[in-house]
DNA sequence: AACATATATTTGTTTTTTGATATATATCAT
DNA sequence: ATGATATATATCAAAAAACAAATATATGTT
């Protein structure tokens, strides 16, 4: 993994894809690109190559089970790194996109409206 | 002042004279234009864009004294934004180019090593 | 008033990111 | 194998950001 840095973790967060699924994966251990896609929308690619870029930083880290990869924060993060991700989401919290974005996670982890993973 | 939200904020640190400028301003209250060019190096014009930026932000304020503009890290900021900043240093001791920032701010600041402010 | 210093703004250019689209790979089911 | 699904990668145009140089403004000094 590469060096994790006061810079690299701020750029990995400077893009608001990225940010929702690090925003996700902290109120949700684990979550497939699919589950990530229906939560914050847009293109297949654009989730992808943007988890890629989390993956790159170390901020994340993911595993594949099947057809699906499975991403979730490191778990070996410095702590000052966790603490840059719990302070973004007290600031997130209340704000969109990350408001509507915990409220469909939420009804993809529930029900079954994930419309991949059925 | 602009509203203050976790998109700001980290785009507002997603530069490295800006990271710069607002780590140091951790470390001594208020500085001015000179002596963060000083201490950052490069050409005047781009700090002081870039702090004009961070102002914009609202994650520092100025003021002028004849002069001389100083700037400070807001003091009105929501706690989860100091909270970052506080992590970003954690995150920066030790490295570059804080680790010589730091030794270079002492020299201005203690000494008359700076070239404005004599 | 003329000049020097500190800082800001503008402008044009280059470099980085982004977004979109197409295509490739991996896994599973048949 | 064939086809379907999940995900990744490549490519290229568009948008945004950074860099540099010139110029402008504000203040202080002589």
């Amino acid at each position: 993994m590469k060096n994790i840095n006061t810079e690299s973790v701020i750029s990995a967060l400077s893009n608001a894809t990225r940010m929702r699924s690090a925003l996700l994966l902290l109120e949700k251990d684990e979550l497939c690109v699919c589950e990530l896609n229906d939560v914050i929308g847009g293109a297949q690619p654009n989730i992808s190559r943007n988890l890629g870029l989390l993956r790159d930083s170390g901020l994340v880290v993911d595993r594949r089970e099947g057809q699906w990869i499975y991403y979730r924060i490191n778990p070996d993060l410095p702590e000052w790194v966790s603490g840059i991700l719990q302070a973004a989401k007290t600031g997130a919290i209340g704000h969109e996109p990350y408001k509507s974005d915990l409220i469909k996670l939420k009804e993809i982890t529930n029900g079954t409206e994930s419309k991949c993973r059925t």
